[in-house]
DNA sequence: TATGAATGAGCATTCATTCAT
DNA sequence: AATGAATGAATGCTCATTCAT
């Protein structure tokens, strides 16, 4: 009887064996013939994978996104004060040990703005969406154990997209001279605002 | 006699009687042909006046970005309350009147993240501080005034790249449901922090 | 134990599962992969009865045309008129009920006539000298009943192959406009000459 | 000022350069890449004067036939006896100066049979109408010439198409052993017919 | 005997750029 | 100064066939 493979898992495999390229040359440059050398299969191999070449872009942008999601959870679960939850937000658009995935990110956002795809779209709608609910509920709970103030709710939209607008500025602009100093200090200024202030 | 040709006004015509062909198509989808059929020249005479097809796309999103940017100049001059010049900024991320060119813009946004132009940067670097300073100057202006409380300068980059970040959420997910609405709210509650209160 | 599989039947097993498939796509647009997964196979079994794909294509319209030639004959058989049974071979040409044979019978031809495979020639020729003595059997038949004239008999080829030659002209071209008329109308004229009047 | 080409003529040029391409390997192993080597243009330049692939099979196919059209009918012209002109369009069908070009009519009709394309059929249909309306006029003339009886035009359909059907079977099967015989037998016999006897 | 995973040659088409006129 | 004819590199995708299990 013939192998049988796990599609899923191979799909899988075939997308990782690719971070090093796409790191490397950018998802623009990433070509089947490349794809299918790094992952040592032969191009047809691809396509009994994947539908097309979108496809396999998809899939490696999700796989790594994901996985760097499942970080950031356990990473915040990890952590007890308020503000520093939040900042953790802002932590992916300047550290060191992201610098990779911001690439990646980078180009995703790239392909997603130019060439829209009703399947990144929902990706990404997934993915902010379980962000936002996570900024949701670290703002409510502070709130109810009156650390902050309730109008804090009013500001999470602004928290959230900051990292975002941010992010694109120092991108696409020389603006930006230390994402860190600028990511910190406006938490820093939105917490000044909601912090409940123990008077004696 | 030999025809003197003014290059940098031929650059601009030519640059500007794309403009139709980039909203329709988008400017992934431009052709040297096409662009020379359009300005109703020939091929030969583009690389007379651009380096090369990315200078030629420069041109033309460079020429219309300047063209709106006067635009909301003027208009910012027509308004004295701080707020409402605050919220003209965001305007442009959903107003009718601006969907061309916000078509145009992702695009600019997309080709900046994914090659990254020297160019492009000083440009849009450029852009960016010009509104900034508007920015900043409206809100100095606003403190010195008394309208609003000190505090408001430290706000100034959060309000700033608000609009950017809510863009790039908006267009490549589908979680913002009424842009007006969200850019209008979030200025309201930033706005509802910083007035200066008088109370009798 | 193994298995004994009978191999001549499970080719034609094989093929005949094929039958809607190719009505439906078309033999040009049959792929292994297509055929094996209709077949209820996998795409190695085929080749432990196919030779090649060419194998399998002339396999199916081997049989189909085989299946049709059967039924051809036993019709032959209810008819009496000489007229009635040569119009039978034309009927072939314009019936309802041949339509997706002759769509097989195009592409058998077009295939036939690009690529000659002696296997296709060779069966194609049986196919014809079949019909051919059937057809010389009818005239001679008729000659000796004095029905029709022995002059007839030089004319066999031609009421022969009209069929084949006015079925590539509506193929091919759209100068034909109602088939039955004209295979019915030849056919009346040219047994107007030949049958033997009986005057009184 | 550029150089001018009348793409018209470079079109056939292009085309005219892969007759010996055409007759060597058939239409079905053409590649663009060959087509472009032999006519000694580049790839790109095939596509400046031809839409697709199949475009340039056409005006191929389209030209040689144009050009054995315009020979049929000059020899048409050289000839008076009736019977023979009839012959003369069954010529093509065995002659030795016409086997090349026979070969790619098998391809024709075989694309034709296969891929039906409304630009061949009509292109055929055009063919097929100039040389019926020649075949009437030289059955008509030879009825008012009182050389075959009215009757004739009856039959014309069905020696129209003779040549094609035995051609057909001829490249299909290899029941027909002499062509050039078949024909000529075939149209003999039906002048017998249809010619008007002087009997003194 | 049967399978289906893996292969990779093969090909049409696009388009930025050059350069002879 | 202006043209547009010519180029050819570059690439995604298909599918018949093989072969390890």
């Amino acid at each position: 009887m013939a192998i049988i493979v796990d599609k899923v898992q191979k799909r899988k495999d075939i997308a990782l064996s690719c971070k090093e390229l796409v790191f490397q040359n950018g998802i623009h440059n990433l070509t089947i013939a490349q794809i299918a050398k790094t992952a040592g299969v032969g191009k047809g191999t691809i396509y009994d994978y994947f539908k097309n070449k979108e496809d396999i872009v998809f899939e490696i942008i999700n796989i790594m996104i994901r996985e760097r999601n499942i970080i950031l959870k356990s990473k915040l679960e990890t952590i007890s004060s308020t503000k520093e939850k939040i900042k953790l937000f802002g932590y992916f658009f300047y550290s060191e040990e992201d610098r990779e995935l911001r690439q990646l990110y980078k180009e995703f956002i790239s392909i997603s703005l130019s060439t829209p795809d009703e399947r990144m779209i929902d990706f990404q709608t997934q993915c902010f969406e379980g962000y936002y609910s996570w900024f949701e509920k670290i703002i409510d709970d502070a709130i109810a154990n009156d650390e902050i103030v309730p109008l804090a709710r009013k500001l999470i939209r602004g928290l959230f997209v900051f990292g975002e607008g941010i992010f694109i500025a120092s991108e696409t602009t020389t603006i930006i001279k230390d994402m860190q100093q600028e990511i910190e200090n406006y938490t820093d200024v939105i917490f000044e605002l909601i912090e409940v202030k123990n008077n004696v």
